[in-house]
DNA sequence: GCTTGACTTCGAGTGTACTCGAGCTTCTAC
DNA sequence: GTAGAAGCTCGAGTACACTCGAAGTCAAGC
């Protein structure tokens, strides 16, 4: 098989079927081929870039910049410095919220032991 | 000074005014103490359970367990057990996530330098 | 030929967490 | 005593990212 149904695609990334035609109507993917009927069929591509785009945005990434993103992919090759740059920024972005993240962890690890052993007391 | 006006607190939080007023509104916290003219005066341990709820913000609990949580912690010293349990609950959540993002940082740098690569070719 | 089920479009609705603005009071400084 | 800054309440508005439902098409199986 070269291609799955929205069904097929939704349940291998992840996503509903809802979000992956709203991801289609504002233009974040291209839009996907169709059948004679009119069905849309998902090629390995456009399932590898909707499960990198899923990767952005479980990262945090909004919607918008993703669309940014797409948008230089979709202009070709004289934009991977562009792309790289844009994930760079992204990248730095997301080192800082894990960083907080284990930081602020910290603070909720200290408040569990005062709390148990209070209650132990 | 025992205590901090809204703009204060609302500086030494990183929180907005319009902010802090909606968590009293809706209950997250208890009232705040009025002066004589009907401004709130935060006092210390206000300031220190908005800082704590601020961690739990930030690591992604949601508002309605924030409130779950205080209106435990208002019950007294009869729930630690239960506060600690939720709060080891929300540890755990948080646990995953960073494990989450460490693995998808690694795909976003897959990406980086795949560009990278391209762009020098 | 009719039901069933998967798909289609389109516009509208939802949940979360703020965020804002109008209209009012109240204190301080001139 | 008046201007200006800071606070107050209350209801409404906003941004984001979906999420849903109505109404229709189309192909397969009975």
């Amino acid at each position: 098989m070269t291609h799955k149904s929205i069904r097929q695609a939704a349940e291998e990334l992840n996503l509903s079927i809802h979000t992956l035609r709203y991801y289609e109507r504002i233009g974040l993917i291209s839009p996907v081929t169709r059948g004679d009927n009119g069905h849309r069929h998902y090629s390995n591509e456009d399932l590898c870039w909707l499960s990198f785009l899923t990767c952005l945005r479980n990262t945090g990434m909004s919607i918008s910049i993703m669309k940014t993103f797409m948008d230089l992919a979709r202009q070709g090759d004289g934009t991977l410095t562009a792309r790289a740059e844009l994930l760079s920024d992204h990248r730095e972005q997301v080192c800082a919220h894990i960083a907080q993240l284990q930081a602020q962890l910290e603070q909720v690890d200290t408040k569990i032991h005062c709390y148990q052993q209070q209650a132990a007391a």
